[in-house]
DNA sequence: GAGGATACCGTCTAATCTGGATGATGCAAA
DNA sequence: TTTGCATCATCCAGATTAGACGGTATCCTC
């Protein structure tokens, strides 16, 4: 992830990268910011990123990718992830165990339809402008939280139909 | 998720939890079987669980509820989730940042189907006796299955059609 | 009934990750 | 000038991961 976003970005420090992906990749794949530091300097002892870091002030490192970095993310690229993943939606688990559906639906539907409400108005807005990747996976995004909205929305109407 | 799993079994060594978790709510959310073993531990030092255990050979530890740790569970339960949780997908995020996408697609294919149909398998078998809860979590990693299969179905099937 | 294969079971370790605090720098408005 | 806010980096304790390791029970075979 973070050599896939330094490539995008041609370089940067890991403050920006941070910023970046909080509103791109971060919504489905997640890293603290604590992290990214953490990864980008290792990465760069291994050779895959190229430091240069402010001599004043913040003293921000700035980084970019090597011939090195490069190869490996198109190593990366080239071999096809088989692991699926996972759900692992609170919501689901509390519903598993055998929590009330009609508040949790009820819960669960207020943030999907914001979420969704978000991804919709990105994709509207910059959907045509995006690499087709990332234009790709903010459908598939769409697509999931629409399930989860049906999936929700079924369980809070029921007891409306169940109960007369 | 340990409360809840041992709930259900009445009481269990976390050996055993990790065989059910394996089977059940581990398809959507996962723990290494070394954290069951640290948090039961943990739960029974909150007071959560009782704790009893063999004098002899593999000294296993069996927990079970208190009456604390029932409370506890209720009140989890009664607290509706409103995060939504993540995707995660691996190979989203490979497409994400430029993978090709036919090979891309057939892999992550391969492995969807193979779990939809292992998810079919067990919703037609055991999909009545399940309690409600565990059910309905079974048909939203169904749905959701199908989502992915769509979604890579149609990747996998565009270069063919945008070929010729 | 000895020996070995295999499954069962618990513990350990290093590396990594998380959540959040802490504190410093730079910039702009009052 | 100072005050406030955004920017930015680092640190920490505790939690988590991956997987190795070692011991225990069971069953099969000779």
């Amino acid at each position: 992830m973070v050599l896939g976003l330094i490539e995008l970005a041609g370089s940067a420090t890991p403050y920006q990268l941070k910023q970046v992906a909080a509103q791109s990749v971060g919504n489905f794949w997640t890293m603290q910011h604590a992290q990214i530091y953490t990864e980008s300097e290792r990465l760069a002892k291994a050779g895959l990123l190229s430091e240069e870091r402010e001599e004043t002030g913040r003293r921000r490192r700035t980084y970019a990718l090597t011939e090195a970095g490069r190869k490996e993310l198109d190593a990366w690229r080239a071999t096809p992830a088989t692991e699926i993943g996972e759900l692992r939606s609170p919501g689901l688990l509390q519903l598993f165990f055998g929590a009330e559906k009609e508040p949790l639906a009820r819960a669960q539907l207020e943030t999907h339809t914001r979420t969704l409400a978000g991804y919709e108005e990105l994709h509207a807005s910059a959907g045509q402008w995006l690499p087709e990747g990332q234009r790709l996976a903010l459908e598939a995004g769409i697509a999931h939280e629409r399930e989860w909205l049906r999936f929700w929305g079924d369980l809070a109407g029921d007891d409306d139909r169940a109960a007369p």
